[in-house]
DNA sequence: AACTCGGGGCA
DNA sequence: TGCCCAGAGTT
């Protein structure tokens, strides 16, 4: 375990490594954008891009995949695996958007939670990408990037990886960080033969 | 806390 | 061929 203040000056490398990090996933709103991290769960970003563009375009809505069934969507995410649960995810949490949001998208953690299959994860994405609310996502990169460096205990839940993170960093840097830890994650401190050495002080 | 879902990519 | 991947729900 490194100081809170070594954590701090860690975090900010990589945040500086990534001065334009976006999202990887590709999406054209906040149902989408819901609707891809959802589907991202145990795979890789590159697997969803592949199906969201079909997707999208025969249910470009909630409304469409609510009167749709999921048995009707699952061919269209058969190739990232998981589908039929996530099939059934899209389709309950599509039918809560429309009766208990009006067909949008909640902004707030607790309406989030609450639809199908979305997680704090997830809820956390939506937030900080979305609508640009302050909010800490972590996933397996987040999680595994921060670990090899010694910011968080080995055994750290996401939900106290969150919350170290948070209170290292002021609110208006979780966005960043966010981002910049996922494609530092994905490109550099890697699960095996990890290349962080060539790119933090 | 452990278990389940799951096809594809890569070593 | 075996292991892992932008998690969440159920038991």
């Amino acid at each position: 375990m490194v100081t809170k203040e070594r954590a701090r000056e860690i975090l900010e490398q990589i945040i500086a490594l990534y001065p334009d990090a976006q999202t990887i996933l590709k999406y054209r709103n906040n149902f989408e954008l819901l609707i891809a991290v959802m589907l991202s769960a145990q795979t890789t970003d590159m697997a969803v891009n592949k199906v969201t563009k079909k997707l999208f375009e025969r249910f470009p809505d909630p409304a469409s995949f609510a009167v749709s069934s999921p048995e009707e969507i699952e061919p269209y995410i058969q190739s990232i695996g998981l589908y039929r649960n996530k099939a059934k995810y899209i389709y309950t949490c599509s039918n809560q958007l429309i009766k208990n949001f009006g067909g949008k998208v909640p902004s707030n953690r607790k309406d989030l939670e609450s639809l199908a299959g979305i997680g704090r994860k997830t809820a956390n994405v939506v937030l900080s990408v979305g609508f640009n609310i302050p909010a800490f996502p972590v996933d397996t990169h987040v999680s595994r990037v921060c670990k090899h460096h010694g910011i968080v205990p080995p055994d750290a839940t996401p939900l106290e990886i969150e919350k170290i993170v948070t209170d290292i960093l002021p609110a208006d840097l979780w966005k960043q960080a966010h981002h910049a830890l996922i494609f530092f994650g994905r490109n550099i401190c890697t699960p095996r033969n990890p290349k962080c050495g060539e790119y933090l002080i």
